[in-house]
DNA sequence: CGGTAGCGAGAAACCGCTTTCTATCAAGTC
DNA sequence: GACTTGATAGAAAGCGGTTTCTCGCTACCG
């Protein structure tokens, strides 16, 4: 029946609005009156118009209609960094709330590098309705530079209480030192933080509450050691790790943790008999690891679905929603126990790693 | 000095090509002939318009750009489970193609469903210039009907020989066969298939070639269970597995490994010591875990670039490139071993899990 | 029964950019 | 010196929709 012309190459040709006004032998606005279910159409005309529409195969081109609408329906999230589990479910969490309410999901890539961060949200704000940027790598000023340039914006895990602009947020201050007491609790006193990517304003904070918690108890040591976010990272700071001594290790993110579990496996440190070892997230992952991954738990997902609700809501110009601080949720798994009787292998006489 | 003005409500106003014709005092011809690099506009006429344009803030808008030339400098993906790190990877193997050669990337997905998959393909498909379809749900005819509607499309984990469509895919067969292979060179002779979303070709292709290689060899018995894509599915699959008897596991994906190598923990079964469990893909978690996943290897960032690839020599009209077939390369980590000398629990009487 | 309110549908303007077509002018040719 | 040629740049026609404006018509009202 509705057999739409096809040129011979298979790259089916596009039926115009006009070209089904012409068939249905009325005017262009008719047409767009019944496609966008306008009911100023008379029934008879409107259900005429339909089957031609129908019948040619005819759907309005959405390039034509965004112009013409000046929206596109679609919005884009930025992320530093896509190989990491925590942005890809933050990013699923917008993509399937954006497509209940029928908006596309662009996904962009800054490389956690700062400038192409800027340069990208620029380029693809303008392609969007609206851009969510996660984590961003930007400076205060850079990014409040930025968001004056961007049309809707909402923030996830930073924020700029200058500006209104809406922003989800972690308490990473309270995560991290729910984490340290934690460990503190079961008996560690020498402690290791695998501090992440040095742009990120979340590592900063990390690591000035775990500071706080350190200097509040004379008794604990706190070591840092520069890392990264990746598993190679966390992967590579394992004989930092034993070198430092410490007994309980608070990673950057449960990427690191991994990579660092393995690290020390591979070294020949049990964990956690010998070393306890946390991450902050709590990806998916975490749950299904042999140890299962202790954490500082983040609804990932939640915080992608509520960054739709506030794009949409500035889109419709609705009164802006409040701003969210997620509390992360402390989740004991098996990687960390009390700390061993005898710090494990002295930090300066270590054995070599098992053949 | 780039003075944009600037609504007082923060949104940004728009400069448009006619405003800076007129600030220039030049057509709007020649204005579009300047932004696009044209060579025939007098050099300093050139200079006075890009001054212009830069004073005023303008840069083209990409949606009126898009209705113009008929192109949106934008391609989707569509996947069956963003949460899958395996598309992920080809996702981001994509996305990082496309930018480098200044094409942004929607990301779409069909929840495992295939009319949903099909009705995204077509609606996104409108406002890009390709799509990529990656490990399509639908059936052969389905596809071939999809791909009929489309434009540019690749495939990926999927062909279609009697339609001249780019695909990239995987041999499955050989990859899982090589699994088999080695779990019986291990001793094992109980293999058990936890099988994956019933409506993956790939899981059947899969199947297929591990009951052909069963069949070749009247030592070895398999058992199928069906199970499905996710880390919850290969957890709850544990019990099944232990009932089978098997003492070599040939998941579906890492994922389902992932979760089986988990569940068994907690029956309180040692892997590799008393069951083998293998997975497939080798997401970039398998190194890293313990114990790290043997599994088979696939390029799955490289399957995303090659895509790219397809679909950019489809748009340029270059002579279509070759399918590519990847060969899965088996990778022997920890998760296997030689089979127990006497089958672990016997399948009947097994024990409780620990408290 | 004239005036007007209201509805339905077409004409035309517009969204912002590209590109063909055309006009102008200077340089080159015989 | 008339004619062709080539280089520039403007006018205008799209791209495929939406929406305002307008007009004809029916119905209602006093």
């Amino acid at each position: 029946m509705a057999a739409e012309p096809e040129s011979p190459n298979g790259a089916a040709r596009r039926v115009t609005i006009s070209e089904v006004a012409q068939a249905a032998r009325v005017s262009r606005a008719t047409v767009s009156r019944v496609m966008n279910g306008r009911s100023s159409v008379a029934p008879e005309l409107a259900a005429r118009v339909r089957a031609t529409a129908a019948s040619l195969g005819y759907a309005p081109s959405p390039v034509a209609r965004s112009l013409a609408l000046g929206r596109t329906s679609t919005v884009a999230i930025i992320v530093p960094d896509l190989s990491n589990p925590m942005f890809q479910l933050v990013l699923r969490g917008l993509g399937q709330a954006a497509a209940a309410q029928g908006h596309r999901l662009i996904v962009a890539e800054s490389n956690e590098d700062p400038r192409e961060e800027a340069l990208l949200a620029v380029e693809v704000g303008r392609r969007c309705d609206g851009v969510v940027l996660a984590s961003s790598r930007l400076t205060d000023d850079d990014l409040a530079d930025l968001v004056h340039r961007l049309g809707p914006v909402v923030l996830v895990n930073r924020d700029l209480p200058e500006l209104e602009v809406p922003s989800l947020t972690v308490d990473y201050a309270a995560g991290v030192r729910d984490l340290a007491v934690h460990l503190i609790a079961l008996g560690h006193t020498r402690l290791a933080y695998l501090a992440g990517p040095s742009a990120s304003a979340a590592d900063r904070e990390r690591l000035r509450s775990l500071r706080v918690a350190a200097r509040d108890r004379p008794s604990v040591e706190l070591t840092e050691i520069r890392c990264g976010g990746t598993f190679g990272d966390g992967h590579a700071a394992a004989r930092a790790v034993l070198d430092s001594g410490a007994t309980g290790v608070v990673a950057f993110n449960d990427i690191v943790a991994f990579g660092a579990i393995s690290g020390l496996h591979e070294l020949g440190v049990r964990v956690p008999e010998q070393i306890s070892v946390a991450g902050f997230d709590d990806i998916p992952f975490a749950r299904y690891t042999t140890p299962p991954l202790t954490t500082a738990s983040v609804p990932q997902h939640e915080l992608g679905s509520q960054a739709w609700q506030r794009l949409w809501a500035v889109l419709q110009n609705l009164p802006p929603q409040h701003n969210i601080t997620f509390r992360p949720r402390l989740v004991v798994r098996k990687s960390t126990a009390p700390a061993p009787a005898t710090p494990h292998p002295p930090p300066r006489r270590r054995r070599r790693p098992p053949a």
